[in-house]
DNA sequence: TGAAAAATTGACCGGTTGGTAAAGATTACA
DNA sequence: TGTAATCTTTACCAACCGGTCAATTTTTCA
C-alpha cells in the first residue's frame, strides 16, 4: 500500500501561485474595472468544480447549466453571474487541465536514466489517473467527440511529443532502450495509465469488489512496471 | 502495409444470422402482429448505422433524433416509425456491439501457445478498433460517463474476463508467462489497442500528417508486438 | 451607520429537443 | 385493379435548455 505509488498532494492545488491567464475573461461583467473580490475567487472555484463533476460525467453537451449550479449549490442566475456561459467555464478547465496533465510528459528528463526516467513517467501518470480521475474523463470526452474545441491545444501537445520523442529516440541510439517507435510508446503510457481513471466503472466491475478498493493502482503500478520495464530494456 | 495487420472482412456484417433478440422491441407499433418486411430490415439498419454515426460521435445525450434522422436520410417522425425512442436505439446497438466486441476474447484458446495466443489477441482488438472506430468510440463513452445503461452487461463482461484470467493463471504456473496480473495485463491490451479508435483524433495529430495514414496502425501493431511480448515473456 | 457595490434570485424568453397526431402517399397482394 | 396494410410527412406539443432582466438581499467600507 505504501511504496509503490506516492501521495500526490506535495504542489498544492492545480496552479496556485501563478496568475491564470484567460481568467479575466470570467470576471463578473458588474465587477469589470473592480480589484477580484474574496466571494468571486471562492465561488468561481467552487463553480470550477462543479463543472468538471459535471462536464466529466456528461460531456459538454450532456451537461446543462442547472446541473452545475446545483452541484455548486446556488441558482443559475448566480452561476451566470460569475461565467457569462457554458463554454467559457469548459474552455478554461481545458486550459487549466492541460498544464497539470503535461506536467510529468515535460518532466522526462534528457539526461536521466533512460528506464528510470520512463518508470518514473508512468508511476506520475498513474498517480494523476488515481487523483485526478475527473481531468481525466474531461480530457477524455473532449477527444472522443472529436476535438472540436481543442484542435490548437492538441498542436502544442504535438510540439511537446515531437520533442520528447527525440530525447527517446537518442536513448535507444545510444543502446539504453529497445528499438520501439516513441510515439507508439508515449501514446501506449498514456492508453494504459488514463484507462484507469477513464474506464474506471469498467475496471472495478471486472475487478469485483474485493479487489476494487484503492489498492488497484498499486497492483496497476506493479503491473506496468513489468511491462514496461520487460518490454522496453535493450536486448542485450 | 500487407503483413502485419490482416484485413477484417471475413465473418460478415455484425450478425447476419442469428435472430436479434432485442429487435422485437422496435417493431413499428403498426406492424406488431405482422411478419417483418423487406423496407422494415433496410431501414432499420440504415437507421442504426447512423444512430451509430451520431451516438459514437457526441454521446448519448450530445445526439440528436433529428441528427440521427438527417444522416439517415428521412424526416425525424419517419425515423420514430421504426423506433419508438433514443433509448431503444441505444440499447440496440450497445448489444450487438458487445456481442462483436467480446469475441476476440472468447477466441483466447487455453490450449493454444500461450505467446501467440496474446499476440493474437492483441492483433485481433487493433483489427477492431481500425475497422470498427464508432463501435469503440460508442462503448468509450458510455463507459466514461459511468456505464448508466450497460450495469448488467459489465457483469457479464466480469465473468467473461474472471474465466480467461484463469487461463492465463494457468499459462503462468507452467512457466509459460511472466508472473503478472493477469487482470491488469487484460486491461492493458484493451487500453493500447482501443486508444487507437477511441483517441484517434490525437493520434493523428500527434503523428502529423506524413504518419497518421492507415500505416499508423501497422507500426500500433509492430510496437504493441515488441512491447508485449518483451513484458510477458517468462523470465529464463 | 448608511449608501454604494456586489451577490443572489424568481420570472421570463426564444430556440431546441423528444415525441405525438393525423392525414396523405406508397406498396403488397387477393 | 382495388383495397388494406405499410410507409412517409406536415403540423404540432410539452418539456428542457442556454441565457437575460429587473428586483432584492447581502457585503463592503467611508
Amino acid at each position: 500500500m505504501a511504496a509503490a505509488l506516492a501521495s500526490f498532494g506535495g504542489s498544492g492545488k492545480h496552479e496556485s501561485g501563478r496568475e491564470q491567464c484567460k481568467l479575466a475573461v470570467a470576471v463578473p461583467r458588474a465587477a469589470k474595472t473592480q480589484r477580484r473580490t474574496r466571494i468571486q475567487a471562492e465561488r468561481e472555484e467552487l463553480i470550477l468544480g462543479a463543472a468538471l463533476e459535471v462536464f466529466a460525467a456528461h460531456g459538454f453537451r450532456g451537461a446543462t447549466i442547472d446541473q452545475i449550479a446545483e452541484q455548486a449549490g446556488m441558482s443559475k442566475p448566480n452561476l451566470l453571474y460569475y461565467f457569462p456561459n457554458k463554454e467559457i467555464m469548459h474552455r478554461m478547465l481545458i486550459d487549466r487541465l492541460l498544464e497539470t496533465w503535461l506536467e510529468p510528459l515535460r518532466k522526462l528528463d534528457p539526461e536521466g536514466e533512460p528506464l528510470t526516467e520512463i518508470r518514473s513517467y508512468i508511476r506520475r501518470k498513474l498517480e494523476m489517473a488515481r487523483d485526478y480521475p475527473r481531468e481525466s474523463r474531461l480530457f477524455a470526452n473532449e477527444i472522443l467527440q472529436g476535438a472540436p474545441r481543442i484542435a490548437d491545444e492538441l498542436e502544442d501537445l504535438k510540439k511537446l511529443v515531437d520533442e520528447k520523442a527525440k530525447v527517446i529516440g537518442r536513448w535507444i541510439e545510444r543502446g539504453k532502450l529497445a528499438r520501439v517507435d516513441p510515439y507508439h510508446m508515449i501514446f501506449s503510457i498514456w492508453a494504459t495509465t488514463q484507462h484507469y481513471a477513464d474506464f474506471d466503472v469498467q475496471v472495478c466491475t471486472v475487478l469485483g469488489p474485493k479487489r476494487s478498493g484503492e489498492g488497484r493502482f498499486e497492483d496497476a503500478a506493479r503491473y506496468l512496471d513489468q511491462l514496461f520495464v520487460g518490454g522496453l530494456k535493450p536486448k542485450a
